[in-house]
DNA sequence: CTCCCGAAATGGAACGTTCCATTTAATTTA
DNA sequence: TAAATTAAATGGAACGTTCCATTTCGGGAG
């Protein structure tokens, strides 16, 4: 807009009406493209919105319309570059669609995601996609879906809760990287970090045990070992793990995160990761190709399943008569170092 | 909600009047808890509410109103974890503040950027924290800007815009890890990666020059190469900086991202990075740390960057008669291994 | 010249809230 | 007990749009 009258107050509809010389439902027209208006009128009404800086109100509009184009994102953990990603997946597709994320961090507090859940539906959006916090109770979760709100849960499954949801495959992923381990030859595998009260760590234990269990081999309980899903939880965990009089010699972990952390301990022990010990995570975050050694991890297409995310949340938006439904997406084994893979290739040949 | 009743349509303020036996202007009342009404109508007002699945619509509110609670908050990546960071401490200070922050990613186009600044006025937002895609220009920036939307540039600096601003002290960081490379003897010493249109790389190659100058050390023009601000970027640039005739025996990166990339050349190379070539970053994200050698870097505190940023627009906001301000935050040196500040210490020890 | 028709433009009610000006009820004071 | 005061509750206009039902306009057919 030139340099010229700034406008003090907001102008609406009727001022660039008055202006135009027309009436405020021909302004209106011309806004929604719906009648036919013709078209030197139609330059006339938006040179004058351009130069009073006419700013359109959808909270009015959507007052007569009750059709937002907004999409709520609650993320439980902006600071993982792997929610980062799934971002992204999410708001490339809702974009091409036309409509706009809204999106907020939660940061774990339960409390705080019932809070910008909260306001986002106030502010009419159509549907939520809520990674969910740790804790989060199928009861707070009815509250935040209504009628006129899509709740769509990713990331994180939450038993008991009636929306539609996509994750990771995490037990095969899991058994998948476990498998690979046994086929390596160990027989002493520990499984690191995570709470056992996490969805997701249940299920991925749960793929450790098949995988083990098919193989015949025993799971020493000792070797089950706790931890927050953090750098320095790994850390901790894995040098307890090998404080052990019979240590294990190879350690699926939780996540990249605790991989990294617990590869950290290793080192500072003086074991050589990929050839001491064989340390694997999950998730391939950026950071597991940058470690050294290079991380051994479970790849589950972060920005793929933010696209689909939003795509299964606007088909419920638009066909508010679709089903609630289920996605598993992919998990793939990425061999790098930290699993000695080379190395025993090397032995195994030589 | 209890399983019982769900309403098929959207349940109004009238509505919940009507059920509990009172008018409209007194669940106005409750609602806003403004007027003075006695607890027991409260009590049951809510509990209709609650019953009847009541949402409030600030979009109808606002009309009246004027007054929003939502700030936009505009970031050109996502994927960098820097841009997370920042946005983990603007949404910090926002809440604390009763506002709602209203995110959202351009990845770097300028298109999407005016699409997504255009949504959140029209959606009421008082104020904008932008980090500008490449590219943006000052004239972009007026339409986006108006009486009623405070804007405020973070990260990177935009002439000609009368807008609020918070970055981190890029000269001066700069200057600080080319001295303290300077300190360790390195005479050779390259600038590398981003492109000399970009601002922030202006910046930090300044600071760079005028290190160098004040030490009285020639710069090369050979040894000042640009590259996108990426890892493969920073890969390439290197690779060819290693194969000059006469190569550098220090190097100074555009961010942490590109010195990462560059780490990488040089150990393909068969160079031992803080051995046999320094190389030295600028941001201090997360992988900064964990990377092997741990990275010498610039620390600028992105969540401190975002909280005052998110406090600078607030003060706008409430006092709108408050003057734009610029704030420069500090830059830190970080020393770890990648400059080879330690083996240095040792040898003179020695 | 009148009639008719489609195109273009318009007036007004409605959307869900707030808030001012009132009314009604409850309580205190003289 | 009446008057004065305070607390509690209410009706209605207004906010900026959309959209239905109308009206006006501009020509072409009869």
């Amino acid at each position: 807009m030139p340099q010229g009258a700034q406008p003090r107050d907001k102008v609406t509809i009727i001022e660039i009406a008055d202006a135009a010389g027309v009436s405020k439902s021909t302004v209106s027209l011309v806004l929604t493209g719906r009648g036919s208006v013709k078209p030197e009128t139609r330059e006339r009404i938006l040179q004058v919105m351009d130069e009073l800086g006419y700013v359109y109100n959808r909270g009015a509009a959507n007052l007569r319309n009750t059709q937002s184009k907004i999409v709520g994102l609650v993320l439980n953990d902006l600071s993982n570059p792997f929610f980062a990603e799934f971002a992204i997946g999410v708001e490339t597709v809702l974009q091409m669609a036309g409509y706009v994320a809204f999106m907020a961090n939660t940061a774990e507090s339960v409390v705080r995601q019932s809070q910008v859940m909260k306001m986002m539906r106030e502010h009419g959006a159509r549907g939520i996609i809520l990674c969910p916090a740790l804790d989060t109770t199928a009861e707070e979760l009815a509250l935040a879906s209504g009628p006129d709100t899509a709740l769509l849960v990713a990331i994180r499954r939450l038993p008991g809760v009636a929306a539609s949801s996509v994750v990771p495959d995490n037990v095969a992923g899991s058994a998948r990287i476990t498998r690979h381990l046994l086929n390596l030859g160990h027989r002493r595998i520990a499984y690191l970090g995570g709470m056992s009260s996490m969805v997701v760590r249940q299920d991925r234990h749960q793929g450790f045990s098949e995988a083990m269990a098919k193989a015949g081999v025993a799971i020493d309980p000792g070797l089950n070992l706790e931890c927050m899903p953090t750098r320095d939880g790994g850390f901790s965990a894995m040098s307890s793990a090998l404080a052990l009089p019979n240590r294990p010699t190879a350690v699926v972990c939780y996540n990249d995160v605790v991989a990294i952390g617990a590869m950290l301990a290793a080192a500072r022990r003086g074991l050589v990761v990929g050839r001491d010990i064989a340390i694997v995570g999950f998730d391939d975050t950026s950071e597991a190709r940058h470690v050294s050694p290079a991380l051994t991890t479970i790849a589950v297409d972060a920005v793929g399943l933010g696209e689909r995310a939003a795509a299964m949340l606007l088909e419920r938006i638009t066909n508010r008569a679709a089903p609630a439904t289920s996605h598993v997406g992919p998990a793939e084994l990425v061999i790098r170092e930290s699993c000695g893979a080379y190395q025993h290739a090397l032995t195994a040949a030589g």
